[in-house]
DNA sequence: TATTGTTATACTCTATAACTATA
DNA sequence: TATAGTTATAGAGTATAACAATA
């Protein structure tokens, strides 16, 4: 049933509308209460160590320095983020989340899941779901290289 | 050496790193010249005759009625887009592209292919590219039941 | 010179609230 | 009452430009 060789064009026309209504979806249900979908995403980078400067952060999710700076500004006034200078180098700041931090990142998670998850659960096999999940690193992939 | 049962959180999970990061790539170049996401897919929407009313296109996109008036107007404004009366319907305006609006589209869809193509060329093997195109609706449908 | 970070400013996308006109 | 659309206002996320401090 599947074509043979789909085109790098055909591919990306037809991610483009999935994936913009898909990122809608997933940003709008969490600015309500907690943290936004940025805000989640460098707590969670910092969480597992995979960033610990604004500057690496920002070259993560490939945005400005100066707006990852923001976000970061955001959330160490709410107190989930700590912000303490590298006696290494002057210029630096270490981040790491606090209590407060890592407990909204792990209450927020939850809360995203549950309304995918329920989305999933109700509109889609278990052979579509592993589908999905085994495209996602493919996305993440895609986002880093283009 | 796929697991079994991927659970809905876990797919939510992996699902939402790749989207959002691959969402800034798809909106970034994008918004250099011409149009930007939204404005080229209520146009795309608009051109195949999927939504022809600011109400319908907004349920589509799933936004509010007056954000997607906003970027109407501007559409409007910049002469890719022609609003004319409902002759059936007072309330109403009739949407339609006008030869600019459609040149616009054309375009800009082969500068954005132009990227995320030519990403796609040389990172993924053709088995990762059908795998990228059979999920593209299953994200759309995620977007649009969640 | 290059890097890290900040402040200032602006634009896009989105939302809600309040309104008019039409059905 | 309900629907289509507009205007006004606000907030989040992003960008660039200009700057200070450190390497």
């Amino acid at each position: 049933m599947a074509p043979n060789q789909p085109t790098p064009d055909e591919v990306a026309a037809a991610l483009a509308e999935g994936v913009s209504l898909l990122y809608r979806r997933l940003r709008q249900p969490l600015g309500d209460g907690g943290l936004t979908l940025p805000e989640r995403s460098a707590l969670g980078k910092i969480e597992r160590g995979a960033a610990l400067t604004a500057a690496a952060l920002a070259k993560l999710e490939q945005i400005s320095p100066q707006s990852m700076g923001a976000t970061l500004a955001a959330l160490e006034e709410r107190g989930l983020l700590m912000r303490t200078p590298d006696p290494a180098d002057g210029r630096r700041q270490i981040l790491a989340l606090t209590d407060a931090g890592r407990a909204a990142v792990h209450a927020k998670r939850a809360a995203r899941n549950a309304l995918i998850s329920d989305a999933l659960e109700q509109h889609f096999t278990p052979e579509e779901l592993q589908q999905l999940l085994d495209v996602a690193p493919l996305l993440q992939r895609l986002g880093e290289v283009a």
